[in-house]
DNA sequence: CTCACGCTGTGAATCATTTCACAAGCATAT
DNA sequence: ATATGCTTGTGAAATGATTCACAGCGTGAG
């Protein structure tokens, strides 16, 4: 029984959006309700608090704080996971100052750079090493998680590095298809492809609409 | 014939891995090369160049200028897209820094933000205004196309305001849905998600490994 | 106490996407 | 000139994800 990914991405928009209604005092919530602020169907969340195994009565719908528990039972490893970081340019800084607690169970501990003037600091809360120590320091912490933000040509050899290491999922920056071990998971952002998506459906959707007209 | 979601995103990928490829001499490329290097299955790529409408040999494969050519040709607007950047933290910098001159189609061509001090100067390229100016600028100039990089508790106004001032594409990095009218195209980039998922799947792959052994 | 309403949980159906599998084609070696 | 061993292009099958649709239930109204 395997989780679907695109299911673990909306459980991880759910507990965001129940942590803000807990904090505005909501106690319960319907399945409709959760699936509009998700921009979802109904079906859909119902669907996936199957997986999390957890339900909810017709009357009252669902169990704020207890979906958050059950949410987080899922989601998180049961110990803070320790997250690497590699390239302290621009996105790997945008990317520490957006974690600096945000999410405690996910705390960005050390950073990597071929630079030797962003190496031996420490920018918001995170170590910055240099790139020769990322094997070592990736060993002894054990750490698991890493987010590759590194030009394109460097990548790959960084992503090998650091799965000899020891690390099992990489969040890669890179606009390039990074190759790993079967038992390696790898989770590609790249923007440039998004906004070239954007810009394609937003000519579709006009082109579209005059069609229609 | 609408093209899916993943198939655009998969030809942007294949277009910049074609253009290293040209860069470095090659002429032509097979299926199963292309789909190595894009990390998706031959098949995939073949389907993929039908819905561009481009052909290769049996024998030599496909040309790889001309099927820079043709992506091109779907892909891109026939003149470049004037794209607006809302929020200059630490994200929109990021991302201004990272488009400059890296796709000529694509220009970032203005940046909005509340606070006074980062308004009325030239950021990579980019002139920034006042927040206020943001309906008025985007109308101006034509804008359909907008990076919104604002805290999440702002997104919803700030969609809102481009979407009735004519934009149609929003690339949203707010960690919320943004609820836009049905010809608008929302792609939504959400590192927190996206770095929770790995965690969990770094973690799945682990006990997957232990199970098997 | 009983009814009616609106919700949840879920098997089955639908819809979307990917992969299979193979006919047809082209260059090269014989 | 022909056989061989690759490839492409593409219907058909398989796989994966979402939505439908409805039985079952708890609550509040009468």
């Amino acid at each position: 029984m395997m989780t679907p990914e695109r299911t673990v991405g909306r459980l991880s928009l759910y507990r965001r959006l129940l942590v803000a209604m807990r904090n505005r005092g909501t106690r319960h919530v319907f399945s409709h309700e959760l699936a509009s602020a998700a921009g979802v169907t109904a079906a859909q969340v119902r669907r996936d608090m199957m997986t999390v195994g957890c339900s909810g009565s017709p009357a009252r719908g669902y169990d704020v704080p207890e979906l958050i528990e059950h949410i987080g039972l899922f989601l998180d490893a049961d110990e803070p996971e320790a997250v690497a970081l590699v390239g302290v340019g621009n996105i790997g800084r945008a990317m520490m100052a957006y974690f600096e607690g945000r999410r405690p169970k996910l705390k960005m501990v050390a950073a990597f750079d071929q630079d030797g003037s962003k190496t031996n600091r420490v920018v918001h809360g995170c170590r910055c090493y240099p790139i020769e120590d990322m094997a070592s320091v990736v060993d002894d912490r054990g750490i698991r998680v890493a987010m590759v933000a590194v030009p394109a040509e460097a990548a790959q050899d960084v992503a090998d590095v650091l799965v000899r290491a020891g690390v099992r999922g990489l969040l890669n920056f890179a606009p390039v298809a990074i190759r790993v071990p079967e038992h390696v998971y790898v989770e590609d952002i790249d923007v440039t492809t998004s906004l070239e998506k954007v810009a394609f459906f937003a000519r579709q959707k006009r082109a579209h609409k005059v069609s229609v007209s």
